[in-house]
DNA sequence: CGCGCTTGTTCAATCCACTGAACAACCACC
DNA sequence: GGTGGTTGTTCAGTGGATTGAACAAGCGCG
């Protein structure tokens, strides 16, 4: 695998951690995320993060032993435990739960496919996703993470955020991720975009990371401080894409955002 | 909340870790995840797993930055980065990607709903779940666990089991987790189960864990030595279910758990 | 208000986890 | 087989993480 010459050192700068190794863990643990097989050897992650051989070692034992990662044979990969964990945060989130009860009697969005996504750094993560109708099989999973600029649900959710924020996020001479020909290019187009959005209360996606496929999204109002901000979406065929269709549908995720922003029995 | 006198001590028995801040992280993680509000502060977590009070705010810190876990005024709760780390694990398993393909095209399966799950200690954990027709809407999640004895997949992956084990698991005189009047109750039962389970090659839940549900469940054949075993199962509701279905869908489960434990292109 | 009980944060001394070098095994390639 | 490159494991010394006591801040109560 020709050789990855990025020996990205775990730590992150003012390399202080008040647990030192925790936070290597951590890395231990996102790299593993980030391999492409999902499977790395000792030797691999003491070179990747620059951490001694042997303290390498007691990372890995000390997270096979609380079956945080696995081993198999001489290659490590995450464990099993990640699953539970990663439910038990979701188990919490009752947006998760209400999400699916409208989706399922709301008139237009029971048929159509509907994802729920929050803001994390500068991508989104999807929480959880309603199919509607296999029309659109989507090839993204629930914890799948999405660059900001490529998402309508990024976008909405950009677009809640202080123009400062977003600047230090994209300066004007950054290079955006480009998955098709109609993806945004630049900071400016994005910016440009931001603007419309809050404008007209909903984002649009269309075919910037899938050809055929366009997407509108809305932001769920944060009740309180609780929490960094969600954002619904609805995905669609642009072969079978309507304005008026769109109408109903950016109605209905309204209706949802509503009631999602404001907690009720 | 009365007050829950368990300082069960991070540390397992033989305390000596190799890294014991990792392990000590680890059960910070299990504690929030266990806790039924899913929210602890930082004294309730030290008095609860024996850490003291300054070493147990250096590891909160450590996990915030890593996202592990996530700071909410007083209270920590787990982090988003979980939900990342547990797709990352689910992605990696073809098998789930293969599962849904499966039962998208099964003529009988393809209206139902369908599980995988694997074994996970004393447990079953679910990795997937296809939803056929929303008739019987499961109140489980992926990342949920079970009990063993309470599934027909945790009875069938531990028909798989060596005796020894299952003796280890299960001495005459535990007891079982009980959910409904018609759970089992003695190790007896459950080993005169599992018995019937290996002849016959699948499993059978009659209202042992939901009153009015029932559930089949085939195992996995594991090819090689890669990981532990999985196990598949269909849910169907008490009323609507007959002898020639049952039959139809365990003929469709063992097509899929031949095809998933052959791999292929 | 003052008291008792929390809570979380600070800091210097100690102990233990981390380190690096030396080790044994292994594989690939002449 | 020899050789240079791995791999992962072992072990004693040391530097830094961990600790507990002392701290400040908050809360309920009489």
């Amino acid at each position: 695998m020709a050789d990855s010459r990025t020996p990205r050192s775990a730590e992150g700068l003012g390399s202080s951690s008040p647990a030192p190794a925790v936070t290597r863990a951590a890395a231990v643990m996102d790299a593993l995320a980030e391999a492409p097989s999902g499977r790395l050897t000792l030797s691999d992650l003491s070179r990747e993060l620059g951490i001694p051989k042997s303290s390498t070692s007691n990372l890995l034992l000390a997270l096979e032993e609380a079956r945080l990662i696995t081993r198999e044979g001489a290659d490590f990969s995450l464990g099993r435990k990640l699953v539970e964990l990663g439910a038990a945060y979701l188990s919490r989130l009752d947006e998760v739960q209400e999400f699916y009860k409208f989706c399922e009697q709301a008139p237009t969005l029971s048929g159509e496919t509907v994802r729920i996504a929050m803001i994390d750094g500068d991508h989104i993560i999807y929480l959880a996703r309603y199919e509607g109708h296999p029309a659109v099989r989507l090839t993204s999973n629930i914890g799948d993470k999405m660059p900001l600029s490529l998402s309508a649900v990024g976008k909405v959710l950009l677009a809640q955020l202080h123009d400062h924020d977003i600047e230090a996020m994209f300066p004007d001479d950054v290079e955006l991720p480009v998955m098709t020909p109609k993806s945004l290019r630049s900071a400016a187009e994005l910016k440009a975009q931001v603007a419309a959005i809050r404008k007209q209360g909903y984002a649009l996606e269309d075919e910037e990371s899938t050809l055929g496929v366009v997407c509108l999204a809305v932001p769920v109002p944060t009740h309180g401080a609780h929490g960094p901000s969600l954002g619904l979406s609805v995905t669609a065929l642009k072969a079978t894409f309507s304005e008026e269709q769109a109408a109903l549908m950016v109605k209905e995720l309204k209706e949802l955002a509503h009631s999602l922003g404001n907690p009720m029995g």
